[in-house]
DNA sequence: GGTTGGTTGGGAAATTTTCCCGAATTAGAA
DNA sequence: TTCTAATTCGGGAAAATTTCCCAACCAACC
């Protein structure tokens, strides 16, 4: 299963812009032992790529249209446990740096950091290391110091839920119809999510939210 | 003041992404009559960068950190009027659009848009036409057929700025504190733009602040 | 079988929202 | 100049929400 036909390093790229993914192809490319067998701009194409090609390597944005970037990384390591899976990311939120590392990624690279760092980290994962650009590292040390992984974890489901539908400019009436709720559960329950985190706003609760990955824009 | 000491097209790159700049430096360092003479990763660099090389055109990412972005763009078209700016982004919402053009700005070009596109941007705006990619077209054209230009239009100075810090979290009192207004006037400000934007919910409020680019994150 | 913890909602006082209003200021047109 | 229109500022009062406390249910778990 393990694609070494080619001499060197095979490479999957998958991220949602085309010149972006382009560029960094070329920087890839530079190495002369790596080569970019296949290019995707979406979850399914990226699956399908994955299973014509058995890439050494995944390199892939999972802030793609779709959100399905951590469901694209479950089935390919779900298919096959020794492809690498390196995520190259805007984002350095700890909470989604922790979801892919879940989800079975080996590698997270910053978009921000250094075209070494991502040329470094990729031959890591080749060598079965994992490994992540320095300020993911420090995210995730920063992190793991704070009483809490992440504020969300000391939201139950519910909770979670309803801030969800909340920072998406929900209602009260809308959330507890949507969820099967009285007004007054939610009021609660939104009132309780304020304390919890200590905001003292909805616009804060709403920061919060996207911070935390459970909404965007 | 117009720097044709080169053979070709004198670019500078403006993108804090390093991965990305140096990405699409190749890309466009493929015209054999391109040529990228500087590159800079933040709004204080760039106009440095842009004194210092008087480049043809100045491709930039306006989403980096500070928001600078069109802050740069009235700048350096303050200093030289025939250096053609072409914004290349990921937003395609109609108001950050527009607020790039009037800043200065001759072109935009999504990050989502093929290669070839941005190609062909630099080119129009070196003949002194506009340009922008398709979907950047379309956002604008059903942007123009909506009945108002943009819903901060109908928004007064004290509206927009207490929306401002409402969407950035601030609380009834802090708002009423910072601008010296009793309460009452904050709560009134409030609610009148609310009913003036038709939001229902401060979380739509915030959502709204941010299309805008009121506020960001 | 008791304890813990997530979920669901009632009650009541405190606060905010909602909509009304008028007054002061400014900008612009007549 | 004078009048109108728009913006800014805030009071008042009823309606609604927030805030905080409490109780009941259910499931998991020792």
């Amino acid at each position: 299963m393990n694609a070494s036909q080619t001499k060197g390093i095979s490479i999957l790229l998958v991220d949602d812009h085309p010149v972006v993914r382009q560029g960094y192809r070329r920087v890839l490319e530079h190495q002369d032992d790596f080569q970019v067998v296949a290019e995707a701009d979406n979850a399914a194409d990226a699956y399908r790529a994955f299973k014509a090609h058995a890439p050494d390597v995944v390199v892939m944005d999972i802030s793609m249209p779709g959100a399905s970037g951590l469901e694209a990384i479950r089935n390919i390591r779900a298919r096959s446990s020794d492809t690498r899976i390196l995520v190259f990311s805007m984002h350095c939120e700890a909470a989604q740096v922790k979801a892919a590392f879940n989800a079975g990624a080996k590698g997270y690279v910053t978009k921000g950091s250094d075209p070494s760092a991502l040329i470094r980290a990729i031959r890591s994962l080749v060598h079965g290391e994992q490994a992540m650009s320095d300020d993911i590292a420090r995210v995730l040390a920063l992190d793991n110091l704070s009483p809490s992984g992440s504020v969300l974890d000391q939201l139950g489901e519910r909770e979670i839920e309803i801030l969800r539908q909340l920072a998406a400019g929900a209602t009260t009436e809308q959330i507890a119809s949507n969820l099967n709720l009285s007004i007054k559960t939610v009021q609660n329950y939104h009132y309780l999510i304020k304390t919890k985190t200590g905001m003292r706003t909805d616009a804060q609760l709403v920061r919060l939210a996207v911070e935390c990955g459970l909404a965007s824009l």
